[in-house]
DNA sequence: CATGAATGAGACTTCATTCAT
DNA sequence: TATGAATGAAGTCTCATTCAT
C-alpha cells in the first residue's frame, strides 16, 4: 500500500464525516461520499467493504483514543475531580476540534445503538466502565460516598456530557472557548459535588 | 368514525410500538406493522399517511403527557427535590408500564433527532425548558446555588435519566421495582446534592 | 329505481365530468368523484361497476346525440355546406354549452383511443363514416370533386374541428360567442372550398 | 461517457418506443422496458430519472427535428403549396420510417396533452406557430385569402395531417408508399385550395 | 489503483374494488 | 339506498453492491 493509496482512504473517511454530519448515515448515499471526496464511486468499495464499515472505522478510530484518555486519567494519581475533569475536557475538546466527527459519533453511533445493530455496544460500555472504575476507587478511598453505585455515577457523568454536546450539536451555533470551558466546570462541579461525601 | 374504526387505529399503533421496539424504525417494513396488527396492508395507510406519521403519533401522544407531568411538578408548591423526584418517577414509571413504547420514543426519537429530521426538536426542548424552570425557581429561592445555569442543570438531570433508561433498554433484562426506585433516588440525590447550596 | 336514486346517479356523473376535466381520467381517484358529488365512496360502485364505466357512460350519452345530429344533417335535403355547417355547429355549440364535458370526451376518449383500450373506436368511426357519407353524396352530385376520397375529406373536416376545440380546451380561456361562430364559418369555408369542384 | 454507455441508453430508448407503442405509456411498466431492452431494471434509472423522462426524451428528439423542418420550409423561397407539402411529407415520411415512434408521439404526447401534464404544450404550439407563419406570409403576398386567420389555417392543416396519421395508427395495417403519397397530395390540395384566393 | 456502468432486490405508497353494516 | 372501513395487488423508484475495463 503506497502513501498515495493511504491518502485516498483518508480523503474518503474525511468526506464521509462531512456527509454523515450533514445528511445522516441512513439518509446519505455512498455516491454522496464519493462525490464529496472527489473520487469514483467504486473506489469507496476498494477501501471499505460497506457503508457501515466506514462509520465503524470513524467511530473506532476516535473511540479508542477516548478509551485511552479515560485509562490515562484513571492511572494518573491525581484527585478524582481532576480525573473526571480530564475526561470531560477530552470529550469537549474533541468536539471543538472536529464538531462534525463528534456529531457523527454521538448521533449515529452512541445515541443510535439500536439502529446500528448494537455492534459497538461493548466498546461504548467500556467507556462507562472506565469512568465507573474511577468512581469506585474514589468510593474506596472514602472520597465519594457509597450511596450510589459506580455504574450509576458513570451514567450520570457521561449522560451529562453527552446531553450538553447534543445540545450544541442541534443548536447549530458555534460555541465559544469560554462556553466550552464553562461546561467542563459545570459538569464536574455538579456531578462531583453530588457524589462527594459530605462532612458531618 | 365509529368505535370499531377507532379501535383498529389503536391496534395498529400498538402493533407499531412492538415492531419499532423489536426491529427499529428504519429496519422494519410497513408490512411488518400490518402483520403484527393482523390487518391488511392498506389499512395502515387508511389511518396514517406514512410510516413516519405513525412514529410521530406515538411520540406526541406520550410526550405531551410528560410535558404535562413536568408542568404539574413545577406548579406544585412542593420542595424542589420532590418536584424533580416526581419527574424522574414519571419517566421511569412510564418505562415500567410500557418499556417498548419508551424504548421507541428514546431510541427512535429523542436520541435520534438527526435522523428524524429534527421534526420534534422543539417538543423535546420544551421538556428541558420545563425542568430548567424548576431549577431557576430553586436558585431564585436560594435553595440551589447559582454557579450553574438552569439550562445546564436541566441537561444534567435529563441526561442522567435518559442514560439510565438507555442502559436498561439495551441490557434487555427485566428491571425490578426495587431497582427502578433505587434509580429514582440516585438520580435525584446525586443531581440535587450537586446543585444545592452548601452550608458554610 | 326511484327518482331520487336516479338523481344521485346523475349527480355522480356530473361530478365525474368536473373531476375528469380538472384532473384527468388517469390521475383522479374514484374518491375524488365521490367527494365532488358529495356522496359516500361506495355509492359510486352502487351505480357504476368501475371508474371506466363512468367515462363510458359520459362518452356514449353525448356521442350518440352527435351521431344523431350527423344523421339528421345527412338526411336533410339541404346543400352540403349547410349540412357540414350544422355538424360543426353542433359540436362547437356542445362545447359552449358544456366545455368540461367536451374536454373530457375529446381529451380522454377520442384523442386517447389507445390508452382507453380502443373500446370506442367503432363508435368514433361511425361519426367519420357519417361525414364521409355526406361528402360521397356531394361528389356523386358533382358538387364536390372526386380527387380526394370521402374518407379523407371526413378526416380533414373532423380533424379541423377537433383541433380547434383542442386549442380552446388547452388555452383555458373563455371563448366568446363571436369567436365560436367565426370558427364554424372558417372551418366550413376552408374545407368546403377545398373540396368543391372549381369552375373551368 | 464511453460509446458503449451511450449505446445502452439508445437501446433503452428504442425499446421504450416499442413498449409504449404496444402497451401504451400508462399501461406499461418500467420493467417491460428493461426486459424489452435486455438490460437490468436499475439501468433504466441510471440513464433516465423517471418513466416520463423517457417519453420526454423521445418526444423532444423527434419534435425538434420537425420544428427544424418547418423552419426550413418557411425559409425556402418556394411556393406556399410546396412549403406545406414539404411539411406534410416530413411528418408522413416520419411515420413511414418509424411508425411506432410516431404512434407514441401522437398518441401519448400531442393528443394526450392533458394526461401528460401540459408539459410540452409550448413545444407543440411552436409547430402550429411555424405553420401559421407560412400562411401569414402567403396572405401578405396575396396568395392566400385573408378571411381565415393564420392560426386557424395552421390548425386545419395540422389537424388534417394528424387525423390521417391517427387513422393509420389505429387501423394497424401497413400503409403502402402510394397511399402515403396520395395522403400528402390530398392534404395539401384540399387545405391549400381551401385557403387560396379565388379568381374573380 | 481507479472508474462508473450494470445489477436487482426491496420498500413505500396508491387506489380500484369489495363488503359488512 | 347508503356508508366508509377494509383489502391487497401492483408499480415506481432507490441504492448498496458488484464487476468489467
Amino acid at each position: 500500500m503506497t502513501t498515495a493509496a493511504t491518502e485516498k482512504r483518508r480523503v474518503i473517511l474525511d468526506a464521509a464525516v462531512r456527509v454523515f454530519a450533514r445528511q445522516g448515515f441512513h439518509t446519505c448515499r455512498v455516491s454522496d461520499i464519493a462525490d464529496e471526496a472527489g473520487v469514483a464511486y467504486g473506489l469507496v468499495y476498494h477501501y471499505f467493504s460497506s457503508k457501515e464499515q466506514i462509520l465503524d472505522t470513524l467511530f473506532l478510530e476516535r473511540w479508542d483514543v477516548m478509551l485511552q484518555a479515560i485509562a490515562e486519567a484513571d492511572a494518573s494519581g491525581r484527585p478524582t475531580r481532576e480525573k473526571l475533569y480530564a475526561i470531560a475536557s477530552f470529550i469537549i475538546d474533541s468536539y471543538r476540534h472536529d464538531p462534525e466527527l463528534m456529531k457523527v459519533i454521538i448521533v449515529e453511533v452512541t445515541r443510535a445503538a439500536n439502529t446500528f445493530g448494537l455492534t459497538h455496544l461493548d466498546k461504548i460500555r467500556d467507556a462507562y466502565a472506565g469512568i465507573a472504575a474511577i468512581v469506585a476507587r474514589a468510593q474506596a478511598d472514602g472520597e465519594f460516598r457509597s450511596e450510589v453505585t459506580p455504574e450509576f455515577a458513570a451514567q450520570a457523568f457521561y449522560g451529562a456530557v453527552e446531553q450538553v454536546l447534543t445540545g450544541w450539536i442541534f443548536d447549530s451555533v458555534t460555541v465559544s472557548q469560554a462556553e466550552l470551558d464553562r461546561a467542563k466546570s459545570m459538569i464536574v462541579e455538579t456531578i462531583c459535588s453530588g457524589l462527594e461525601r459530605r462532612l458531618a
